[in-house]
DNA sequence: GTGTATATCTCGGGG
DNA sequence: CCCCGAGGTATACAC
C-alpha cells in the first residue's frame, strides 16, 4: 500500500464528470492498483477514486489512471508532502455475524413460529423475478390470513429483512404475484413480512395488500435454537 | 489525518458482529474522529470502520471507539510499524456533473420529446409517498398510451433514472397509484420511465403495468439544449 | 429524527 | 456478462 500526502487537483471523467479543486489530500494506492483520494473527514468514502483493474501512468506531478470502460482519473500533484509504501500482505478477511442470511437460517429452523402446522418447503424458493426467502406449506389447514382473499392459503411466502421498509413489501408483493401463477402451488399464496424492525409505512402498505407482519428478535431466536438443541 | 500502519486485530459489535484476525493493516483516523481500517485491496471500502461522531479511548496497544448508538469498535494493536499525522485542512469539496438531477433538468426543458403537446406542470411534483420527477400535462389530447386503461390520459408522470431496474418501475407504479387519487388531476395518469439504460426485466414489468419506456441520451440532450438556445 | 431516494454506490450470487 | 439483492451501505433532503 502506497500513501501519498499531496496538494493536488483531481479530474474524473467516466460515469459522470467530477472535479476537485486544489487542496492537501491523502492519495491511497492499494496493491491491486485501486486508487482513492481522501479528505480529512466525511466517513470512509473517498472524494474520488478508481477501482481495480486499471492502468496507471505516472509522470512527475501528474498521474493518469484509466480502465477498460473508458473511465479516466487525472491527479495533478502540485506538492508532495510525503510518499511512503508498505507491505501489508494478503488480508485474512472479515468474519460477520448477524446479517440477514443468519436471520434466514434461524427462521428456517422454526417455521411453526409463523403459524401452527407450517413446515419449510425450501429457502430461496425461485420465482421468475428472484428467490423468495422462505416458502412454507400449511400441513394443518391453520393459516391465519388478514384478508379474506388470501384466507386458507396452503402456501406461505416469507420475506425476511433486518429492517423492513416499503421496498420489502413491494418485493414480497411481486413474488406473491408470480407465485400465484406458479402451477405447482395452489393460489392464493399467503405473504408474511418478517423483520426485526418494520417502519409504520411498510406496515400500513403490507396490511392493505393482505400481507402479515411479524416482528422477530435475533437474540431471542438464537436462544430458541439453543433451547431446542438442548432437547436432544 | 492520522495514519497508523500496524499489525492488529479488530472487533466490531453493533448493528452486527464482525471480527478481523491478526494482520498488518492501515488504520486511518480523520479530523472528525471517524476511523477506517483498510487492507491492501478491495476498492475504497474499509474492512471495518466507525463513523463520526464517536468517542475514542486510546490505551497502549488498544483503541476502543464507541458511539451514542452503542456500537463499539475495538482495535488491538500488536505491533505499530508507523504512526504519522497530517494537517490537511478543510476540503473545498467535489463538483459533479452528469448525475440524475442534471438529466432531470435537461428533460424538464424538452417535455414535448415525450409526446406532442406535452408541457411541464412541475419538477418534483409531490405525492404522499414522495416527489415525482416530472409531471406533464397534455395540452393537445395527443398522449400515446400503451395500454387501453391509460389511453387519453391528461397528465403524465415521468420517472427519471440514469439506469432503470425493476425498482424504478415499482417506484413509478407507486406514484401513479397515488396520482390517480389526486383530486387535482383527472385519472388515469400515464406513466413514463425515462432512462439512459433500462434492464430487460424492468422493461417487461413496465409494459405489463402500462408504463411506457423511453431511452434518453445525456450528451444528445445537452446538444439539444445548445441547439435550442441558438434560436434566440 | 424518521422516511425516501440517489450513488462513479460496493459486493456477492446466480443464470 | 448482466441482473438482482444486501449493506454496519453513506449521503442528501423533505416532512
Amino acid at each position: 500500500m502506497r500513501l501519498v500526502i499531496a496538494r493536488c487537483t483531481v479530474e474524473y471523467d467516466g460515469r459522470l464528470e467530477a472535479h476537485l479543486p486544489e487542496a492537501v489530500r491523502l492519495v491511497m494506492v492499494k496493491a491491486d492498483g485501486c486508487v482513492a483520494i481522501h479528505a480529512d473527514g466525511g466517513a470512509y468514502k473517498p472524494l474520488n477514486w478508481m477501482n481495480a483493474p486499471n492502468v496507471r501512468r505516472e509522470e512527475p506531478g501528474r498521474w493518469e489512471i484509466a480502465n477498460a470502460a473508458g473511465e479516466r482519473l487525472v491527479i495533478t500533484l502540485h506538492e508532495v508532502l510525503s510518499d511512503t509504501s508498505w507491505e501489508l500482505g494478503l488480508d485474512p478477511g472479515l468474519r460477520k455475524d448477524g446479517v440477514e442470511a443468519h436471520l434466514q437460517e434461524l427462521l428456517a429452523e422454526v417455521p411453526h413460529l409463523f403459524g401452527d402446522g407450517l413446515t419449510l418447503v425450501r429457502r430461496e424458493y425461485p420465482t421468475a423475478l428472484g428467490p423468495v426467502d422462505l416458502l412454507l406449506r400449511d400441513t394443518a389447514g391453520a393459516v391465519v390470513a388478514v384478508e379474506v382473499d388470501r384466507a386458507g392459503a396452503a402456501h406461505v411466502a416469507v420475506e425476511i429483512k433486518r429492517h423492513a421498509t416499503i421496498e420489502a413489501v413491494e418485493q414480497l408483493a411481486r413474488y406473491l404475484e408470480f407465485l400465484d401463477r406458479d402451477s405447482s402451488l395452489a393460489p392464493p399464496v399467503q405473504g408474511i413480512l418478517a423483520a426485526q424492525t418494520i417502519t409504520p409505512q411498510a406496515r400500513t402498505l403490507a396490511t392493505s395488500r393482505g400481507i402479515r407482519c411479524v416482528v422477530v428478535d435475533y437474540d431471542e431466536l438464537r436462544g430458541l435454537r439453543r433451547d431446542e438443541l438442548r432437547l436432544f
